[in-house]
RNA sequence: GUGAGCGUAGCUCAGUAGGUUAGAGCACAAGGUUGUGGCCCUUGGGGUCGUGGGUUCGAGUCCCAUCGCUCACCCCA
């Protein structure tokens, strides 16, 4: 037996319901917000991902399904969104008629990580991104409509953390800060740190080893070195939160592991997710579009975690959905009248379903008790005789005689529910 | 990539110090009503005990290997 890719899972059932009210109720509330949907390739050229995420980031280094295709050119799927709706704007040069744009995505993202609790290698992501505007009115409308869609699904036991990680001005001056002072403490250090110290000193500030927390402690904070304009930036931020009485904490170990970001970045957090806490995330990448050798457009966005999402509804309301009508055809004789019955009735627009075993009439009812038909037509041979059938409410157990001719009438009002 | 725990029926699990034909509940099917569901009763189908090897007179049970799943580290949505 061929059985799944581990980490690439099935979704159906309850699961497949839900994943189909969340996606319905997030095109729903994105519309409010002015935000167009765009659906892009899986598969990206390899270098998109590289010069977009980083090239030193745990994504690109280890973690991305990359491959050559017939022509030797290296593919890689998606690990992200963000990376190709900026490749999707500068491609079709969007900003040129409009230079304020909102774009939403929904899809599957692959990443190669050792599955556990909220973590999968294929996973589905939502995602928003706001393009050309440098003021913290962009943050506000992306932050405002996740804060929205959360309350809609009715999670709450979330925590808010925002930080800033300043700009290219100011930033440089902090990592100065961090290096000199990890420098003589190279020996508190564990392994990893001992690594990022060297590739990416930022992300020193968000290990989570007990052995460096203490060290972290009496770390200089980034938001001590913002420049003037970052500063304001952040501040306007968060006046702008408190306008749309957005509650938030401030924590200035949110580094995000993507190299595109400056300013604002934030995550969302749940308790109740285990280890893999983060729900949503994102933040302001202002360099990236120019980076990616397109117009110089400032950006904010951010991308939720669907299963992790879906993890947190704790909906038990059983989501087999009802039938309006289940078809009992008995003898042989009745078949033909039974099958041109159920083809009228669904293109009237009725759910039908029938046993295509043609089972005794005990195990056809059961069936239909099964499959929550609200109604149950029966069609037997003496039925057939007189032109009628036997119209039964499933919930009530009444039963009435309707002549068949009804049917053809297009007469389906008296049974409308 | 590292570590820990777990693999017995479709599902949830029992299975006693190794000992006859491996069990239960739920689910499924048939019947109890010569054409009537839910509740109840009866009966039935379904398992190479993850796989391979070893120890033993005898292995679901002990040992080794392997595969898979889960959780955690790491990382992230």
């Amino acid at each position: 037996m061929i059985h799944s890719i581990r980490g690439f899972n099935d979704i159906y059932g309850k699961e497949s319901v839900i994943f189909q009210k969340l996606e319905s109720l997030l095109r729903e509330i994105l519309k409010l917000w002015n935000f167009k949907e765009v659906r892009l390739p899986i598969l990206e050229k390899t270098e998109l991902f590289q010069r977009g995420i980083g090239d030193d980031t745990d994504i690109v280094e280890k973690e991305m399904y990359t491959f050559y295709d017939r022509n030797g050119e290296s593919l890689t799927m998606r690990p992200e969104g963000t990376a190709s709706v900026v490749r999707f704007l500068n491609e079709h040069k969007l900003y040129g008629s409009d230079r304020y744009l909102k774009f939403f995505y929904i899809g599957p993202m692959f990443r190669y990580e050792r599955p556990q609790k909220g973590r999968l290698r294929q996973f589905h992501q939502a995602g928003i991104e706001i393009f050309g505007l440098p003021h913290p009115l962009a943050e506000l409308e992306g932050i405002s409509v996740l804060q929205y869609i959360l309350s809609r699904i009715g999670i709450t036991d979330t925590t808010f953390y925002i930080n800033s990680l300043g700009c290219d001005l100011c930033r440089p001056g902090y990592k100065e800060a961090l290096f000199s002072f990890f420098d003589n403490k190279e020996e508190h250090l564990c392994e990893d740190c001992k690594r990022r110290k060297i590739k990416n000193p930022l992300r020193l500030i968000d290990c989570k080893s007990t052995k460096c927390q203490e060290n972290l402690e009496k770390a200089p904070k980034i938001t001590d070195f913002l420049c003037n304009n970052c500063k304001n930036h952040f501040d306007e931020l968060k006046n702008l939160l408190f306008l749309y009485n957005i509650s938030f904490e401030e924590n200035p170990k949110i580094v995000r592991g993507l190299d595109y970001y400056n300013r604002t970045v934030f995550e969302v957090h749940s308790k109740s997710l285990g280890a893999q806490s983060a729900l949503c995330a994102g933040g302001r990448y202002d360099r990236l579009s120019k980076d990616l050798g397109g117009f110089d457009l400032p950006a904010f966005g951010w991308a939720m975690g669907i299963e992790r999402l879906i993890s947190l509804i704790t909906d038990s309301s059983d989501y087999s959905e009802e039938i309006d009508f289940f078809v009992v055809i008995i003898g042989e004789s009745a078949k033909k009248e039974g099958l041109t019955v159920i083809d009228r009735l669904r293109k009237a627009g009725y759910s039908v379903e029938y046993d295509t075993f043609f089972g005794s009439v005990k195990s056809q009812l059961r069936r239909a008790d099964k499959l929550k038909a609200k109604k149950t037509i029966i069609l037997g041979e003496d039925e057939i005789k007189r032109g009628v059938f036997i119209l039964k409410d499933m919930k009530e157990g009444k039963e009435e005689v309707v002549e068949i001719n009804k049917l053809w009438k297009g007469d389906f009002v008296k049974w409308s529910f």
